[in-house]
DNA sequence: CGTGTCACGACAAGCGATTGCCAAAAGTTG
DNA sequence: CAACTTTTGGCAATCGCTTGTCGTGACACG
């Protein structure tokens, strides 16, 4: 907590012998006084260890120099590239970062947006729950980017994970393998209709049937769930729509003693930390989701000015490569 | 972005036909209104769906209903436990969550702090890197609570490692291992401290030598250096400062062909996510982290009166407990 | 019926900045 | 040196809300 009273831009203005306003000026708006006037105000603010409050600055101005990340989970490693990388360029940019979670709750993201909208310049969605309408509706009133989910007209920064879908279908292929499971995520996610989709364009012309399955939670306990479906199904390789289930995946299949890679083949997505120290090492769709949150920020900042004006809806599309390690292998024969 | 006009408690003022204070006392100050006035106005504050302005509101009142948390590092797996549980604390409280993270700077971590200080009612100091003296003269003009770290003075929550370290050395001694190696983490780090006094302690009357290598970076790239430099000291028993290094010794080892547990034993702090299914899974003093950060955030809203009247320094002291998996076993004889 | 109490609302003064507008000072030009 | 333009600094309004103080009407009491 603050003490008692900390100097103001008055206390500063009366120090340094000129009003107040002059003192604003000297420190926003250098070319509007007096080069020498200037250099004394700001002599004395730094002497009286003068800072501006955020608050004053922002209720006057209106911007307030702060953005909000709103995560469904942030328990969920899948997030902490994403997080890290909007807070990076968030301070990069001298700028205030909250971060909020929604407990996967269409309901409270809406409820957070409201109850933060006059405190930030701006929303970082990762993973939004809301659907489409809710989202284009808030985007009326609040500076909207989203992460990982593309809404048309909304900008957004996303990792591509269709394309990376092929490349997993392709690999699959060319280890032999003729059926994969997709063990699907949350219904309401985007991603999984992308993934999915992708896999469903892969397997197109390679002779590969494709089989989803689901929705599983995207956590590792439900792997459990998730491999026992996947195994009945009879495919030789299942792919999870994340690293947390796949890694479930594994856990399973290892207790009932099924062999990774060597009877089925287990893929994941977005090479969380500690992909690549489960056992086996899991083969994964990596992407930069970093990254993606440093591009989400960035279109918030570009958007920041007030205006009716919406600059056209940009979009960031981030390119996946797939990283292959010990979980994938030779189709069973 | 906002819209254009938000309502103000004037517009609702105006539309209940009563004074603009009577309307901030009907939302804040029950009773100080009338109950059918404030009844109405209310009703007519919901249907012009205003929103107060937590900026005037905190401009006004010194309040800002906001808590700030400082981490060395967010992209450390450690931290998750503390950030979700004072995220959580404050939301049920209905707090803002202000996330910052420090580059392990003690520099950076002074400017943050005076940067945020007019924005926030108080600080969550995560493994704080600043020196007692620097806290002590921060806690005058600010309101803080330390996590990880113990101050004189000062309000904290920790999670036990010195109790636990004890643990260690007792389950090591009982597979027969006469001594150990603890591969330390930063020189400024105070659990590192902690840890090494409790293995010390813990030693002491059970025949066990312990010594200290390092410092090393506490993440898994600096478990090659580490596992090599103990290696060579002949030990069997290996015991690095948390879990990301723990893993980096236990990568380390397996590239030497050095076989985890019978030829060397290896405990990691933290128990974080991954330290279940690394192989071999990894031996490690689990501690609720989450708890500590929910503590943190507790401590903060009990000082929140401006008053100069701290409350007692409250410190919170949360168990830690040993989770023995595969990466401990009997000493090589 | 006069007077003292109390409850309830309104008035207005801030909180700490920003900024439009104006006036005085300084500089320019013929 | 007059007339005009450009700087430069100050005044005061404003952002939206809180809160101390005061006035008024209702009610109770003697």
């Amino acid at each position: 907590m603050d003490s008692p009273k900390r100097t103001t831009i008055y206390d500063v203005a009366r120090e340094a012998g000129v009003a107040a306003s002059t003192v604003s000026r000297a420190l926003r708006n250098p070319r509007r006084v007096n080069a020498a006037t200037r250099e004394h105000v700001l002599q004395v603010a730094e002497r009286m260890g003068y800072r501006p409050s955020p608050l004053a600055t922002a209720l006057q101005s209106g911007r307030t120099a702060t953005v909000a990340m709103l995560v469904p989970d942030i328990t969920n490693p899948h997030f902490f590239g994403t997080i890290k990388g909007a807070e990076r360029r968030a301070s990069a940019a001298r700028i205030t970062f909250i971060l909020s979670h929604t407990e996967e709750s269409a309901d409270s993201e809406r409820t957070q947006i409201e109850h933060l909208a006059r405190s930030v310049d701006g929303f970082v969605l990762a993973s939004s729950r809301l659907p489409d309408e809710s989202l284009w509706e808030l985007a009326e009133e609040h500076n909207l980017a989203l992460v990982n989910r593309e809404v048309k007209g909304l900008p957004s920064a996303v990792v591509d994970s269709r394309v990376g879908s092929r490349q997993i279908v392709e690999h699959l292929a060319s280890l032999g393998h003729r059926s994969l499971v997709y063990l699907s995520g949350p219904h309401r996610s985007w991603p999984a209709g992308e993934r999915w989709r992708g896999l469903v364009d892969g397997a197109r012309g390679l002779d590969m049937k494709v089989t989803r399955l689901g929705p599983f939670p995207p956590r590792v306990v439900g792997g459990g769930a998730a491999a026992d479906a996947a195994l009945v199904t009879g495919a030789t390789a299942v792919v999870a729509h994340n690293d947390l289930l796949a890694i479930g995946v594994l856990r399973r299949l290892s207790e009932r003693g099924v062999a990774v890679p060597d009877q089925v083949s287990v893929v994941g997505y977005d090479d969380i930390f500690g992909a690549d120290f489960c056992v086996p090492a899991l083969t994964t769709l990596a992407g930069p989701q970093d990254e993606a949150g440093r591009s989400a920020v960035e279109l918030l900042l570009e958007n920041r000015s007030r205006s009716t004006a919406r600059t056209p809806d940009r979009r960031v599309m981030l390119p996946s490569h797939l990283v292959i390690r010990d979980s994938t292998g030779p189709a069973a024969r």
